[in-house]
DNA sequence: CAGGCTGTGTGACCTACGTCACTTATATGG
DNA sequence: CCATATAAGTGACGTAGGTCACACAGCCTG
């Protein structure tokens, strides 16, 4: 399926936009391709967009001053990524998201995410209710971290994303679930 | 000062209402008192309203199978509260909501919140923004989790509420760092 | 094919934090 | 004003998980 079908009904399932409406919107975005390895946002940076995933993997992660990663989020098609806080606020990254996999995007620079939103109601609808369940996604996993042990997080991790397993190296795993490679694998 | 000027300029750090739109939106919360200890939302119960804290202080919390208590949130004034989840997917609740101290609060229905957010453009606007927020503050508490042991998290938690050290007790702090009350004794 | 990478497994030891048990102080309400 | 919760400190000990070190497998690339 190209871009424009797997944005149309990735936005359907929440907001109902008329087809002009929709190309309207479309047209703000920007499609990117990405090599594994890559990295679309590193810290420091400046951060002008967020990243919806049309196909392949992406990290977004954070690095603390002993060099150590802590992974936030696997984007995979149809998710977003972004340095959000760096975004919103306008201030430079403290996030990096860099690519798993081989990875295509559209882009849409935060500028023009206000624009739509002020400028179609559905719009900022969409977006409302897509933060709603970030939210909730963030609260479920904070939970998770404080009730769970990590080989428990770890089985938590696997039902949720299947896929994940052979994708995803076991280090990264690893950095997600906020334990050490070695005590992952001794799982 | 009282419950529509609270709730006035809260909302006006974020959209722009005219005072008509105001008085209407303001129309649909209803006020109400809960006495310290009281229960506001209990986990099995159905879920109607989120909360807007006047005065006083809530905590939602999780209790797991081994009844330990988990703290998402503390709500001082002007901070909303609820089980997001249960409120938006319609289920069941699986986190309470409890008053810490004597509390004001302002409810809205789910429902009534859907609506005023078709109605008017700018409540969307408003209601987007403050899960915005939310979100960005759960993804910084992640990774606080993840990245810092317990006293730092401690020393982090009162430079952002300083007022919490004299109204909470110390096994709600420990809740909500994630610790047991002993440890954060020997801090 | 040799020499690097990167990913993964495993042993030995260390440490932060949990648990349980007991004590002391402070509220609170009958 | 006493009785009973509730809150808070502390010692002894257990354990999940971290750290470091090393081994080995599967790769690319020269």
């Amino acid at each position: 399926m190209e871009a424009r079908e797997i944005l149309k009904q990735h936005i359907a399932k929440t907001a109902s936009l008329t087809d002009e409406q929709f190309d309207y919107v479309f047209s703000h975005f920007k499609s990117q391709s990405y090599k594994k390895g890559q990295s679309i946002i590193t810290a420091g940076d400046s951060v002008n967009c967020e990243y919806f995933v049309l196909s392949g993997c992406l990290k977004s992660f954070f690095i603390n001053d002993d060099l150590k990663m802590f992974i936030l989020q696997f984007a995979m098609p149809t998710w977003w990524a972004s340095d959000f806080n760096a975004l919103y606020s306008n201030t430079k990254a403290t996030i990096n998201v860099d690519c798993i996999t081989d990875t295509d995007v559209l882009c849409l620079s935060n500028a023009d995410r206000e624009k739509l939103c002020s400028e179609i109601h559905q719009v900022e609808h969409f977006f409302r209710w897509r933060t709603n369940k970030g939210y909730v996604a963030a609260q479920k996993r904070l939970l998770s971290f404080m009730n769970n042990d990590a080989k428990h997080r770890y089985e938590e991790l696997l039902k949720l994303y299947p896929q994940l397993y052979n994708i995803v190296p076991k280090n990264l795993i690893a950095a997600y679930l906020g334990v050490s490679r070695e005590t992952l694998s001794r799982l």
